[in-house]
DNA sequence: TTAAACTATACCTGTTAGGGTATAAAATAG
DNA sequence: CTATTTTATACCCTAACAGGTATAGTTTAA
């Protein structure tokens, strides 16, 4: 299993769930809009809004090494 | 061996290579002000400057499970 | 001790992230 | 096809991030 961008992962996250983004914002407590940006993949996105949402998941921002199986990401 | 908040993170790679915190802000491309934002562990850092500084480390943001350091990080 | 280097705190300011809302587009169901 | 749900794009506004700088405090070396 390959590292995923974090905008991949919090999609796949929300859909194994069932919800939509509107019920995501909701249980995050983060507007809307941020997690369509979020799952856009824009980088300047805040970390403590970012790991509201990642927290859903049992997930935290964290540092990871570069490299690793970074070219594949969704076809794993 | 315990997964490092990433202020800590930070601040030990710093050390390790021999740099002060002006050094880094600017091998970073960012403000000294920020380095020492994020070395004291501010939580609403934007995730693209935190990633031009851990970039230097070989390192970038992602998603990591919470808590439980060691169930399964240590695969490789 | 002194002096230098490094780090922490405070102030001011421009830029922009994020919220909210409306509308449009796309996917999904019947 | 139509109707509904979900997602994407655009706009305005406020709050605050990040930069710069000055100053104060801390650590380190001689």
């Amino acid at each position: 299993m390959d590292r995923l961008e974090i905008n991949q992962f919090v999609k796949q996250k929300r859909k194994a769930l069932g919800l939509t983004q509107v019920e995501l914002s909701l249980k995050a407590g983060v507007g809307l809009r941020f997690i369509r940006e979020l799952e856009k993949g824009k980088p300047s996105l805040q970390m403590n809004k970012v790991n509201q949402v990642l927290k859903l998941f049992g997930y935290e921002l964290g540092a990871v090494q570069l490299d690793r199986e970074k070219l594949i990401d969704e076809a794993g």
